[in-house]
DNA sequence: GTAATAGTGTCTTTCAGACAGTATAGG
DNA sequence: CCTATACTGTCTGAAAGACACTATTAC
């Protein structure tokens, strides 16, 4: 989504009606913003769950998220701010990392409370201290996504989560937060296609094998690593040298890997295309 | 996004607390979706528009929409039942429209009266009757887009709406949705890529450059005919043949061209990727 | 030394785009 | 007859994937 430069005027015929108007005439619908979080650690893929500390669903695990503050702030500002209330990340880490919108999701019965309508957002964000919980969050940890790889084991029990699993039990997140989850795996798999985002899940400089470490995280398969190399180099402003190497070779040994940031380009051209599935010729299902 | 099967389980422990539960003690925050509907009539991309028939903004025009019927619907019927209000399109040629969430838009000073929340819909329609006027518009009409080619002539004046140029002032139409529009276009040009959505703005029964002509209007440039014929006949599942052809040749002569249906796949592998800019290196803007 | 890995070279296949050419229609 | 168009054939270059190979490091 593109931003929102939109300074309504208000025309002068329009004052005395505008003064007569009553917000709370109109049927209440709650609007909160609810954030996936995903981050790398030890070469899996993570995301930030909180404890519900207070009803509905108290005591689940469930995405950070809550209330937008009407007429204070926008959706990106709100989603910012529950990100950092909730799981304590200084406003120094908060601009490392990457935040879109992913969609919203408004069912009449999501919340057993009243009609709330949720915008989903999607972060992407480098290996973070442990959250401290704060907000109504009981707790908050980054916890492993069990990916279509399966496996992960980490700071706290993997999820059942599905990989992508349409109908797929909501399971142990409250309200409808395993579809908002499976919706944001879905948008990340597809988003380091063409877009350089993969590389903020890694350190300021990182080299060409972690960054396909990720990308082999992320879409649950082994890539070719000699093809990959080349690749990246090929795709402009995907990455640009440091002219420095790592100081030591892989655990296992092997050749000191050079280090690369990433470059200034914002959509990948050509694309790093996920390797099709070829069983699958119909296509992927789509929305 | 997906769809949105979610049952909350609401646990017995919990039933006193949500009794006390006061849903209009929160903040009011109201919760609207607007449609940016497209169609193709005589070559040409078009919007349907709505005149605002009361404040604010009254006499601007604007995408139809409304506010969300709390407790009652969940977002994309509330599009779909905005949709056919606003515009007398009757429930079959509703089911023959393409409509997905686009993305929600929530500054706290987009709508005058109070901090409004809007989910923008994207919708696809194949050429449909003119509209008649119903809810709170005072008219509604089909209106060109005036693409990135320029030109355009039809029903209503067309727009001096940006192609996507990020930060052009809202002009004529109401509220942020020229913003809306402009994401909107954006998201028709890049899913008409890898899906076959561009199908929709067609007949049942298609021809290859009925087709071509579509993508040709989307993308604002035109296309190899000889090239973009073989690659779609080669992506599988795009289209499939009838065996019949039209009765007649084109206007300016040449052979019957052969007919086709919309296939089966619901994603294009290989994609029908974009001529590229090749004087844009740096890749699109992005989100 | 042994094993594993970083990075490069090369071949094959696929696909996009340029261009030519043929057949079929309208005017 | 002339022109525009549907559709096909063919060539070239770009890019993806498979494989082989060298060099460098940990242990």
């Amino acid at each position: 989504m593109a931003a929102q430069p939109d300074l309504p005027l208000v025309r002068a015929d329009e004052r005395e009606w505008l003064a007569a108007y009553d917000p709370r005439a109109f049927a209440p619908v709650a609007v909160t913003v609810d954030i996936a979080a995903l981050t790398m650690r030890h070469n899996r893929l993570h995301v930030l769950l909180v404890e519900r500390a207070g009803p509905p669903y108290q005591g689940c695990l469930a995405l950070p998220g809550g209330f937008v503050r009407a007429g204070e702030e926008d959706l990106g500002q709100a989603a910012a701010r529950e990100l950092a209330e909730e799981t304590g990340v200084d406003p120094a880490a908060l601009r490392r990392i990457h935040l879109e919108q992913l969609g919203s999701y408004g069912s009449p019965i999501r919340d057993p409370r009243m009609h709330v309508v949720s915008v989903a957002y999607l972060a992407f964000a480098p290996d973070l201290p442990d959250p401290r919980a704060g907000g109504d969050a009981a707790s908050a940890a980054w916890t492993p996504v069990a990916g279509p790889r399966g496996g992960g084991s980490g700071d706290r029990s993997p999820l059942p989560v599905p990989g992508s699993i349409p109908g797929s039990i909501p399971g142990v997140l409250a309200f409808d937060h395993a579809v908002i989850l499976a919706d944001a795996l879905d948008r990340a798999r597809s988003k380091v296609e063409y877009t350089p985002l993969a590389t903020a899940f890694l350190e300021p400089e990182f080299t060409i094998p972690e960054l396909r470490a990720v990308y082999e995280e992320i879409w649950g398969e082994p890539l070719h690593a000699g093809n990959f190399h080349r690749k990246v180099l090929s795709v402009p402003g995907f990455v640009e040298s440091t002219g420095r190497t790592t100081t030591r070779g892989g655990s296992k040994g092997g050749p000191r890997a050079r280090l690369y940031r990433s470059g200034g380009a914002t959509t990948l051209h050509p694309a790093l295309l996920r390797p099709a599935d070829r069983d699958d010729p119909s296509g992927r299902s789509l929305d």
